[in-house]
DNA sequence: AAGTTTTACGTAAACGTTTACCTAAATAAA
DNA sequence: TTTATTTAGGTAAACGTTTACGTAAAACTT
């Protein structure tokens, strides 16, 4: 199988391999009729340079690797939307890795990351284990952290203030007349996007006067499959409450779906806020009232940062993002 | 920045960087005392492998590129999650692009992943034109198309067939009694997902006696936010019919939010069956019947596929993988 | 007209591997 | 013992670019 190369273009074009890549990057140091004649060559030939041959020698290779926990989920694949967007719009392509919150996994996509010389790395949703930060750190590439961030190290990191989102959903049904608030929430142990959230809610009630109730809260992992569970649990056995804080979309959907289930009515008998605002929220029925976090925004963002960084080496700032709230139809002001 | 090469291996243990390569690769023509030497002096430097320079010289990347329509769709995402399985497995990367439908766009990323060297191509989901069959014959690497096929060029497709799906759908819900079916329909233009779906609709109607009424059928475009418009529009001029049959999952799930919005019930008014089995489409409520589309097992069957090509170049047969009824709640007998 | 600067190129090294080919020593076969 | 074969290892070319450096001609200066 042929394929043209730099040296094939100038023979052709009975110049120097050196004139050829001048006039490929638009340099100075040629005419505009040897110009034609290599462009012509090029043409004719069906030239296509060759990005490996070309990383070799600048040590770079315009690409970018991103890890998520888990690709497919409505989640990551938006973050991914965003990030692919601007990288694409800066000449950089995206390596993506499903670690499957799986240690080795996501070992070993370091190590394929590294041997493929990504430019950056951008690190999405997960707690950045010791392990990963020294490998990250060998690799001496910049690293962007989105959703998540590191208290031990200096990495920049892009994601919403989760403290502050959880206090004001929790407001929002406090204004709106709810009193006796449950709350189904990450597990405590996620430094993340679980006990945060936990202590914007708690911190919601104890401002309003309200007392906290351990047993008005049941725990998830975030998905749709947990939410139920924690609502049925919740419906069984937790002292009465007429709203619901969810600490994800996908648990607040699958909350509904066990409240329809009893015969109760959303929001009517209950209402419910969620967290995230996934594409799918405002497609349920009745549409969800939830804290909007701007995940192709936060991607994009990174992306910005991550290649700001690969081409500057200085700067090191994070960025909170600022969330809202998105009222939808299922929370009903009460009295 | 210091990154140590095969050579500073070779130097550091006193042999040849052929000798370094060949224990690298486990071949033979060593002794294992200059193996350990060999192997210590790669620890002590923290060497590791360049697979630019490697791919340049056996003109292979292990990488594969991906263009999806729309990478956050909920669609796209799990079959990126396959795909990326079993790549991961047999030691290729993926790149991933977002072709957003258009054209300049996808050509651009095929210059990319040409220049980059990628060794074969999966193209997801949209009718594969004249220019980008041209660009992809150019480069003469194995390409796989996921969801779409040609009928002008051989080239192995992995997807469900469509006719017959669509022909099950509308035979499942006249099993259940129904015999006024509605359809939510993609354009007609497109011969993959539209037209084959209609004519699956129609043959169904016919072979059991029931008329076929352009009426009783609205377009969208496969999104939730067209599904609910096509519902509008059918419950306001369609003659009145007591099941539905969307094309796609998402415009099902957009018909029913029109439907609750008018106060009826679903099934007990109205009986839908959709298209897919997105993950979302069991978690509203009421989960919703539909057609099963073992979306990130056609990624694998992909990734499967495009390897042994590349691995082997040989083999080009297509697979037509099997949908299958999954009933849920959205569909009632009737009578 | 002579010197100076600029322009328009060409040459060759370098990037980090793999691998074909070569050689010398060790081992086996006769 | 001599010859043939295998083993252990080295040398250097090749992959397709980029770029520092060199040089002759052309274009300005004065």
């Amino acid at each position: 199988m042929y394929v043209p190369t730099i040296k094939d273009v100038a023979k052709a074009a009975n110049v120097s391999v050196a004139t050829v890549s001048r006039v490929l990057h638009n340099l100075s140091g040629y005419s505009d009729k040897t110009k034609q004649k290599v462009l012509q060559a090029i043409e004719e030939l069906g030239y296509h340079p060759n990005a490996i041959a070309r990383g070799l020698i600048n040590k770079r290779t315009q690409t970018i690797g991103v890890l998520f926990p888990n690709v497919s989920s409505g989640f990551s694949s938006e973050i991914l939307h965003g990030i692919e967007e601007v990288a694409h719009e800066k000449g950089f392509s995206v390596i993506v890795c499903n670690t499957a919150e799986d240690g080795k996994r996501t070992m070993k996509y370091l190590q394929v990351l590294r041997e493929k010389q990504v430019d950056g790395i951008v690190f999405t949703s997960e707690v950045l284990k010791d392990e990963y930060y020294q490998a990250l750190k060998e690799m001496s590439i910049p690293v962007v952290l989105v959703n998540t961030q590191s208290h031990k190290h200096m990495i920049p990191y892009v994601k919403v203030d989760d403290r502050q989102a959880a206090y004001q959903a929790t407001a929002y049904l406090i204004e709106k007349g709810h009193r006796e608030i449950a709350m189904i929430s990450g597990h405590l142990w996620d430094p993340i996007a679980g006990a945060p959230r936990m202590e914007g809610y708690r911190q919601a009630l104890e401002d309003h006067g309200i007392e906290f109730l351990e047993s008005r809260v049941a725990y998830g992992d975030f998905h749709w499959e947990s939410g139920r569970r924690a609502m049925e649990s919740l419906l069984a056995e937790a002292p009465s409450f007429t709203a619901l804080f969810a600490a994800s979309d996908e648990m607040a959907i699958g909350a509904m779906g066990a409240v329809f289930e009893k015969g109760m009515r959303i929001p009517d008998d209950l209402s419910i806020i969620g967290y995230d605002d996934l594409t799918l929220s405002k497609s349920v029925f009745p549409p969800l009232t939830t804290i909007h976090q701007p995940l192709a925004q936060i991607g994009c963002l990174a992306s910005d940062k991550l290649i700001a960084l690969i081409e500057d080496s200085q700067n090191v700032s994070s960025s909170i993002v600022s969330h809202h709230i998105v009222e939808r139809q299922t929370v009903r002001s009460k009295g």
